[in-house]
RNA sequence: GCGAGGGUAGCCAAGCGGCCAACGGCGGCGGACUCAAGAUCCGCUCUCGUAGGAGUUCGUGGGUUCGAUUCCCUCCCCUCGCACCA
């Protein structure tokens, strides 16, 4: 702050001034007055809400600009509803679950619950201080038991049916969270860890898996269906997913029977010169037994994130099936045991991968597919490219192929695989099963006892929930050192046994959090079946991309399961998803390392809550990035300064001016504004519907300036403006719509309407706008310094009439057609002239208002050129004046004369 | 490499067959108000033009059309996701 030693007494009234309405007087007396009305409770009894829902947070302990956009969004787009008159359910809830908590907990000295149940006391008070209209009654946290219990539930629930799995697996490791990760949170070809960027190691390690890949093909196809998605989303899904139909066929290798290699290409199989296994096929491990050179390849060499494909050969030969001929069978990296089977044919004439392998282990190259010639026969072969430098990766016609020789590659596949004896047609995923196990103490217990005699035993329900014991600070697992807490009787056999001491990924938490907001504190099931039938899905839900595989596929998964064996009547959980765009700082995204974070706080505090989301929600559509600017943000502030200020000058005395043509102008543009306003909001593009209201904003004191506005219509315009404004800036909203002298809350309120014809209102004002342009062209080109006196002339009737008949004629002469009417006929070379125009411009020509609309149009925008250009505008109509004038007027058009 | 989304005046950013020299904002320029500054308000902001005109523009090059910023193709560039996927 600075200190003035100078300043004059005005002077410093005047700082006060500037320093805006008292918001967080304002902010505080709604948001009180809000919690004492419950304003908004969601009755467990309202019949299918719509339901708007934001991706609830994991409780840092801090809002930051993300959140901040994610919840206006959602509590703007909840607000709107509300207004529309629909029954509206929008809750929240945190994502209490997490290593974060227990590394605080390790630094500070505390335990996870403390520190996470501290960080949502905060971060609800910030969320309140935002004006975040929520059912708290709903609100949840997944670490309470109430909570986890039915993760466990429904963990017993998947076993039953088959979707639970434990599995030796190798799995991603992260050595710094010391937990196993999902595919899904290792990022990158450096192989990262999600949390922490550090690189994820590989371990051999028993654990638990819900069988995702059960639902595969239903996940992929049903994504088709997810027309309120967007598409990035839905693409990444589909890739994640990787479906990919192909063939399944064996090759025989001498001393080792039948080994299976999956192929999408077996119309190349005439031109696999060699065979490839992945170093860890269970050959590639006996052979390196054996043969030193081998071990040295698959134990050293073998780097399979190297750009290089790299091999050594063995001593094998594989038998092709079809032609019966002995290939070389080599080991190499580029084979992955993951996909397909772990061994493959390889062609390199018609696979990049391969002819770079085979190029560089000299092995032989043949073509075997050629390009479908353009005027090809469908029988004739034809000849064979030249693959030696390049494959050709293309479909196409089958040459050097025996008896399959001539046949396009879709056909020669479907017989190979139907002919080859060992061959049937077989479909393979990228997609796993999904990883559930984590070696951490912050997350659900899986309900498992592991019995020396029975094995793994689920807890029975009687006994769920498995609550976490004490938390133990310790280097590994603090679950493992509960010894006590594991320590426990076999539920099966009653002996001595052992608690499973891995918790659940997080993400199982949020797969399903959605349906426990409808019933937040039913004591015998997940959620309430009935009124999860009726309330689900979510209409609107809003989060970052970052979701876009991981989160929302699980949670289609879990929906697909609950519908299958919960009696869900839904398949999908969320109807709309909105991904929303990052708050960035110049370019980049903001963050703490980076240190360049904008804190919500000090914007609250600084400008209130409602500037803050009005900057936000106009800055950009939602789903765009934007850049944060201290700029726009004192403008959006200054603008509702300057609304404020309207609205206090407004009911200061009551206005006593005419209903003249001026006030039909400016209700002419309320009714516009509402149009447009209600219609961007409906598809969530706050950024138009706002800026809609800011115009609005400006015409109404424009009016005011201008002339005693007519206190009705200048009234009704302030309150659209209000509304417009209450499902993003509630709190002054409320503040200036009880100034206006409303019992009721505006939160309460209808939303305006307006029966308006949109194309109308779009002709009224471009007719109004190209007239004021027209002028101000003419003033200065013709460089008229003064004008003393401006005429708007309206086209003559017949020039309507001429257009219209214009515009339906399909006949060549139009001047000829348009002569046979004897009112346009009489008009004589003003008529010819119209026609020729009208004839040059035969295609473009549209329909404008009717001269009686026009007229009304220009009259009631008069004022606005008037106030421009100080001299009087007269608007008359075309018989009011001579013929001379007219020559310019057309329809959409009109003559302007002005003197000086 | 594959897939998705983009490239619009100094900058940000709407538009997505004729109403487009192209909404809006920022920045810049001029004016009103003020002793002055700030705030606010009113214009201007591709080029030329003494009555609303003309010319050249919406990544590049083609095409479709009476007409393209808007539709189709080629290429270039950016952002995101996946990727030695058989």
């Amino acid at each position: 702050m600075e200190s003035y030693t100078t300043a004059s007494a005005p002077s410093v009234y005047k700082q006060m001034s500037d320093a805006g309405y008292d918001h967080a007087a304002v902010e505080r007396r709604w948001q009180e007055a809000w919690d004492e009305a419950d304003v908004y409770r969601t009755p467990d009894d309202v019949d299918d809400p719509t339901y708007v829902l934001g991706m609830y947070p994991y409780p840092s302990g801090k809002l930051h600009m993300g959140h901040v956009r994610n919840y206006t969004i959602t509590d703007a787009y909840a607000r709107y509803r509300r207004l529309r008159g629909d029954e509206v359910l929008h809750p929240m809830g945190w994502d209490a679950f997490g290593l974060p908590a227990e590394n605080a907990a390790k630094e500070r000295d505390t335990n996870p619950r403390d520190w996470t149940f501290d960080c949502i006391e905060t971060m609800r008070d910030q969320m309140e201080s935002m004006g975040f209209g929520y059912d708290w009654n709903r609100e949840i946290a997944t670490c309470t038991p109430e909570y986890y219990q039915w993760n466990q539930w429904l963990f017993t629930r998947f076993h039953e049916e088959g979707l639970v799995e434990r599995r030796d697996a190798e799995v991603n490791w992260c050595p710094e969270c010391e937990t196993v990760l999902a595919d899904e949170q290792v990022e990158g070809e450096a192989e990262l860890c999600w949390r922490c960027d550090t690189p994820v190691e590989q371990r051999e390690l028993d654990q638990w898996f819900l069988r995702i890949t059960e639902y595969a093909d239903e996940l992929l196809e049903d994504i088709d269906d997810l027309e309120g998605w967007p598409n990035s989303v839905r693409q990444m899904q589909r890739n994640w997913i990787g479906r990919q139909h192909g063939t399944e066929l064996e090759f025989d290798i001498d001393g080792y029977g039948s080994i299976e290699a999956f192929t999408t290409r077996v119309d190349t199989i005439y031109g696999a010169t060699f065979f490839a296994l992945a170093p860890d096929h269970p050959i590639s491990e006996k052979l390196a037994e054996e043969s030193e050179e081998i071990h040295q390849f698959v134990h050293h060499e073998a780097d399979p994130e190297g750009d290089e494909p790299n091999g050594v050969e063995t001593d094998l030969t594989a038998t092709n099936p079809v032609t019966g001929e002995e290939i070389p069978v080599y080991v190499a990296d580029f084979v992955l045991s993951d996909v397909g089977t772990g061994a493959l044919m390889a062609v390199p004439g018609h696979d990049e991968r391969d002819h770079a392998f085979a190029t560089k282990m000299g092995e032989e190259i043949v073509p075997v597919i050629a390009p479908e010639p353009d005027d090809w026969d469908g029988e004739t072969v034809p000849d064979a490219p030249d693959v030696s430098e390049e494959a050709y990766t293309e479909d196409g016609v089958l040459v050097n192929s025996g008896e399959y020789s001539g046949l396009e590659s879709e056909t020669a596949r479907e017989r190979l695989t139907a002919e080859i004896d060992s061959a049937e047609e077989a479909t393979q995923y990228q997609l796993r099963d999904w990883g559930i196990s984590r070696q951490r103490y912050w997350g659900t217990p899986i309900p498992v006892v592991h019995c020396d005699d029975c094995g793994p035993v689920m807890v029975p329900e009687e006994d769920l929930p498995v609550e976490l014991p004490e938390f133990i600070n310790t280097t590994g697992n603090p679950l493992d050192a509960a010894e006590e807490w594991k320590q426990t009787t076999c539920p099966d056999c009653g002996v001595d046994a052992t608690r499973e001491t891995d918790t659940m990924d997080t993400f199982v938490d949020s797969s399903w959090y959605f349906l426990r907001y409808v019933s937040p504190d039913l004591e015998d099931a997940p959620f309430d079946l009935e009124r999860a039938n009726d309330w689900m899905p979510v209409d609107q839900y809003v989060g970052g991309i970052e979701h876009a595989v991981m989160h929302l596929l699980y949670s289609r998964f879990f929906t697909k399961v609950l519908a299958d064996n919960e009696g869900l009547e839904h398949r999908e959980p969320f109807t709309n998803l909105l991904a929303q765009g990052m708050v960035q700082l110049e370019g980049e995204k903001m963050s703490k390392s980076k240190g360049n974070v904008v804190s919500p706080q000090r914007i609250v505090e600084e400008y209130g809550a409602d500037t803050a989301r009005l900057f936000m929600m106009q800055a950009a559509q939602p789903e765009r990035d934007f850049d944060w600017s201290e700029e726009g943000v004192r403008s959006t502030y200054a603008f509702l300064n300057r609304l404020k200020e309207m609205v206090d000058t407004a009911t200061e005395g009551e206005a006593d001016g005419d209903d003249d043509a001026i006030a039909s102008y400016v209700a002419n543009e309320i009714d516009a504004t509402v149009a447009i306003a209600s219609e961007k909001y409906d598809d969530l593009t706050f950024n138009r519907a706002l800026r809609e209201a800011q115009d609005l904003t400006r015409t109404l004191r424009q009016y005011a300036d201008y002339t005693e506005p007519h206190a009705e219509t200048y009234e009704r315009g302030l309150s659209v403006v209000v509304r417009l404004l209450a499902p993003v800036a509630p709190h002054l909203a409320e503040e200036l719509y009880a100034e206006l002298g409303h019992d009721e809350f505006v939160v309460d309120a209808d939303w305006p309407t307006a029966e308006v014809d949109r194309d109308r209102v779009r002709k009224r004002r471009q007719l109004v706008e190209n007239t004021r342009e027209d002028v101000r062209q003419i003033v200065d080109v013709a460089g008229i310094e003064d004008p003393e006196r401006i005429d708007v002339v309206v086209a003559p009737d017949w020039k309507y009439d001429a257009l219209e008949l214009a515009i339906e004629s399909n006949a060549d002469n139009l001047i000829g057609e348009l002569m046979q009417q004897s009112h346009i006929r009489e008009q004589g070379d003003a008529a010819a002239d119209y026609g020729q125009d009208l004839q040059a411009e035969r295609e473009a020509l549209s329909t404008t208002l009717d001269p009686d609309e026009e007229y009304d149009a220009l009259e009631s925008a008069a004022w606005l050129i008037e106030r421009e250009f100080e001299a009087p505008v007269h608007v008359v109509r075309a018989d009011a004046v001579d013929e001379s004038v007219l020559t310019n007027a057309e329809p959409g058009r009109p003559a302007i004369e002005i003197d000086d």
